[in-house]
DNA sequence: TATCGAGTGAACAGAGCTGTACAATGAACG
DNA sequence: CGTTCATTGTACAGCTCTGTTCACTCGATA
């Protein structure tokens, strides 16, 4: 019974591209199960069988997209030790990707209110892990607990900068090139950050 | 007949309020001509009667609230010559309004992209002239020309700034305090524009 | 008092979506 | 070859919303 498996992933497979297809262009607010299976040339009741409620579909669409299209890896990003050029290598990654994907990524935040609650936390700490390795070494870790003031204040920056909806204000609605957006970003986070890794605590360094 | 026209208006005013009160809990997005009717506690006709489209019931939501809650006055700003003073004395008047109606402006900010254009347009205007009244002599007055770059930068940073967007990011989602906010608002512009009236151009000074 | 008209209530046809049901098809499998 | 089962086509009942029509009420007005 392999082909027979083979064939039912494949139907599963063309349900899940259809759903990517329209949250990355009409958004997943207009993203109906009649639209889907639709678009999937499906019937509404095959997309049934495979998902058991929206909540589903929308992981599996998530899943799928992640896959194809990864994120710029942050991993290298704690190893520079000047904040400078740490956030511009970071920025220059993660805003390039951003424009790469600019049509595709605009409808799915834009509608991040519309979409289950585990959709939107994904997203959330994706972002705060992004955020987390550009300021590493430069705010304690436990920034949450007040007594690092400006540690706080560096973390929300970068995690604002992180965003994808600030870095289209910048570029698709302030009109920046890119070059000019990552220069701003450099500009913004090493100002709230000031240069090398603070001293009044013990970081944990790359 | 006095009396008479008091009354239409009367009616059109609670249609209105109603349709305010959907905008600022619900959202634009699912406050429907049924749900404003039902709200008002009106007849879906009656509507219809009062408001050709969606759009000139938009409008009259949107004029009634703004009349009601008027925005900080930039009118003081552009006087202070200090880009840091005059940016404290701006986002602390700007956020502060902010705060005070974040619940109202959440859904509103939210369901944009379903709003009419005019509606986006407004919006966007308004911010427009907060973010000028915010650099008036520190960029110049053509800032699109592209010469000067730098106040391109400051302008876009300004626009940035300036919108409930990004004000809901770092208060409401990253966690900072009103003040906190304030602060790295005033920083974040500063880094951009350094300090002092640019000198490469007559600038219109107050 | 008779007229005007804003607002009512009910109804219509149409659209799109949901979730479920049932019988039929057709290909993979043993 | 016969069974299994994913998928189909069709249908149902239900929901919300839209835009329009009609007769009607009732208060303000001349």
């Amino acid at each position: 019974m392999r082909r027979r498996a083979e064939q039912v992933d494949e139907t599963r497979q063309r349900i899940t591209e259809a759903a990517v297809r329209l949250h990355t262009t009409v958004g997943p607010a207009h993203s109906s199960i009649a639209a889907v299976a639709e678009e999937a040339g499906v019937t509404r009741l095959t997309v049934y069988r495979h998902f058991a409620d929206l909540d589903a579909l929308f992981a599996a669409c998530r899943a799928h997209w992640s896959a194809q299209n990864p994120r710029p890896d942050a991993g290298a990003w704690p190893a520079i030790p000047r904040l400078e050029e740490r956030a511009r290598r970071a920025f220059g990654e993660l805003y390039g990707w951003y424009r790469d994907h600019a049509d595709e990524l605009y409808p799915i935040n834009r509608d991040a209110a519309a979409m289950p609650l585990s959709a939107q936390r994904a997203t959330e700490t994706g972002n705060r892990m992004l955020a987390d390795a550009l300021i590493t070494g430069h705010a304690s870790a436990d920034a949450d607990t007040g007594t690092d003031r400006e540690g706080r204040l560096l973390r929300a920056v970068a995690r604002h900068l992180v965003d994808f909806l600030t870095w289209r204000s910048l570029v698709i609605q302030q009109g920046l090139t890119d070059r000019e957006a990552v220069d701003v970003a450099v500009r913004l986070l090493t100002a709230v950050g000031q240069d090398g890794p603070r001293r009044d605590e013990s970081g944990p360094g790359s």
